[in-house]
DNA sequence: CCCGCCTTCTTCATCGATGAAGCACGCGAG
DNA sequence: CTCGCGTGCTTCATCGATGAAGAAGGCGGG
């Protein structure tokens, strides 16, 4: 049987139960400084005896109006999340700021059912959202939007997307992808490829059939940031004098290694064999490199590869990479967040800075 | 200046501008069922028009009683929770149990401030509390339970003292360290091992000056798990016929590689010099591994190293350790949750298999 | 033609606290 | 003696919703 949890009591239950008022108790929990030093140590120990637990949290907070929890919703649903080294520091991030502030994190679940999905930003029980990488059209964002709670956005959509969607000012956290992307594609021409190719995690929320994408579909990305940096690279072959229609694309889905390896192998397919690898995150880097190990490629001989984020993993295999401060843009988020909570300015968005590392999956193109 | 944010509607004020009762619009959202269609769409195109956000979480879950969130709280805050894998792991499994039941979780965050970090359990609006690892004697566990929600306590304390404190029958979910303990000891005993050495982790919630220290204050740790730990592998020694009071047990602060470096100098400081170092984590050994680097010794060749927990590090490290399911012991701890928030029984607590993980960094003792 | 039931909506009370304002008393100043 | 004011506690209204129970109309069955 369910063992019988005894309603615990209430403030208006210690009152009586010591001849003041129902304020009166609330004050001696909540504010000192309202009552004799006396009269509250009776209270107290009256409220221990009846084993009542403090004011309702809940309660107070809907008349207070605040409840000291922030919520973060992710694209992806928290299974996913804490798989992902790069989201759980932007976890940590935020809750780096949340902590001192004293606010809680609250986690807000996702789910394949897009009407939970939705049901769950709408029922989380906050004073603030941070929305983080969701696609453009995402109604996850325009039911954050609709709470009409302090908002922050990190990475994705851009502000110019946000100002669309009736959001405008809501504040930013990311860092300029296209500019990064570009960087690391430069490093590559500039070590003599010519041959590229671009290992992609998703363009749209959709369900895709992983596979190669030409520059339309490219373009028509939903995922801001996958649209970004494809745009980088774009941007780094076309100053080269590269023509990007003949650089393999591959859609994979999420950004793990298991697609970065199915990508490999797809762009490693087609010929000419390219010479270098482009891959939109670290993970998907990371099932490349298992692909050229398991093909018997030379990295960076043969191939090379790069990546982006500059994920823990990253040094360990030695893969050069763009770093973006990960840990650094959930703090700012969770920093905006209670910045707009206490009514504070904040600092108005900025790209962070991101930049490129060259490590040792990368070098000069074979000769041909 | 900030934004004046628009105080949102309420469902009063639909239910004015529509001409119904609040009860009505508040079924309009809720429990659709309960009025035709018709008139469900007026009202909420009549929200829309007001720019009514839907029904205010926080009410709706005074009313109701339950918020869809669960709380976890840690012995440390959310800062070092996210710098600790293992804590991270755990975090990871409670989350695969709330998502899939559509529920929160609200990270509670820390203070080095007592009673800031006991406001943060009381104040945290959640329908039942994760507690996670915390000292015997910790006044943490006496706010959760004062909560009077449902409650479960993941490592420690054990459920002995769980039942001292009041709160008997408390679900518990971890391992049986004490065995594993041994059973690590043991291995490297088998392995011809004389002068073993311990790397501790922390023994009591008070600040501690890092150092050796003796039975005495290992047998009165306050938390369990370590004290446990190390009973297990006096277990293992005393019946190998090893006197413990000569094995060095050096007892530093948090779970870390860099407690775990100074642990590993200060115990290969004692003469005789130990061959065999058991760590109480996977992270202090790897500290004490890049303490075998900086002084030249060769492992296992000249020294055996273990850890415990098999973090996702281990491997990678080669580290012979403990594996223990993290992971699923969150799992495990998320779902007893939510089974006593439904009034489902659950099934009884009960100790997660763990068991000896063998690799690289152990070997035979040295011929002395 | 009447009854009972279902659908659709309403009324009423309530979840558990706290902000704002008010009253009574005691005390020091004029 | 009286006024003014701070201290200590109370009263009142309110935060924004939802459960339980009830009332009006429509409809099929006997």
């Amino acid at each position: 049987m369910p063992p019988d949890r005894p309603r615990p009591g209430t403030l208006q239950e210690v009152a009586v139960a010591v001849g003041v008022s129902a304020k009166t108790v609330s004050n001696a929990f909540s504010r000192p400084d309202q009552l004799s030093a006396a009269l509250r140590e009776r209270v107290l120990a009256t409220a221990r005896r009846l084993g009542y637990p403090g004011p309702n949290p809940l309660a107070a907070g809907l008349r207070r109006g605040r409840v000291g929890a922030i919520g973060v919703a992710y694209d992806n649903g928290l299974s996913y999340a804490f798989d992902d080294p790069v989201a759980v520091a932007l976890l940590a991030g935020v809750a780096s700021a949340a902590e001192p502030a004293g606010s809680g994190l609250l986690l807000v679940p996702g789910s394949s059912d897009p009407a939970r999905r939705l049901a769950a930003v709408g029922d989380a029980v906050v004073d603030g959202l941070v929305v983080s990488s969701v696609g453009d059209d995402d109604p996850l964002l325009a039911a954050a939007i609709a709470r009409g709670l302090p908002l922050v956005v990190v990475d994705q959509p851009r502000p110019d997307r946000l100002a669309a969607l009736g959001a405008p000012g809501t504040p930013w956290v990311g860092v300029d992808d296209r500019a990064a992307a570009a960087a690391v594609a430069g490093h590559l021409l500039d070590l003599g490829h010519r041959r590229l190719a671009v290992v992609s995690f998703g363009m749209y929320r959709d369900p895709i059939t992983p596979g190669l994408v030409d520059g339309r579909a490219q373009a028509a990305a939903t995922y801001a940031v996958t649209r970004d940096r494809l745009a980088g690279y774009r941007d780094a072959a076309r100053r080269a004098g590269l023509d990007w229609a003949g650089v393999p694309v591959f859609h994979g889905g999420d950004s793990t290694p298991g697609v970065g390896e199915a990508g490999a192998d797809a762009v490693l397919a087609t010929d000419p064999r390219p010479t270098a690898l482009l891959c939109l995150s670290d993970r998907l880097a990371e099932g490349a490199l298992r692909a050229t190990a398991r093909l018997g490629l030379r990295v960076p001989g043969d191939l090379s590869v790069a990546g982006f984020d500059d994920a823990a993993t990253a040094a360990g295999l030695g893969l050069t990479t763009v770093r973006q401060p990960t840990r650094e843009k959930g703090r700012a988020a969770g920093q905006a967040l209670l910045d707009l909570l206490a009514g504070r300015p904040g600092p108005p968005p900025a790209a962070l800075p991101a930049g490129l590392v060259v490590r040792t999956t990368t070098g000069p193109a074979p000769a041909s």
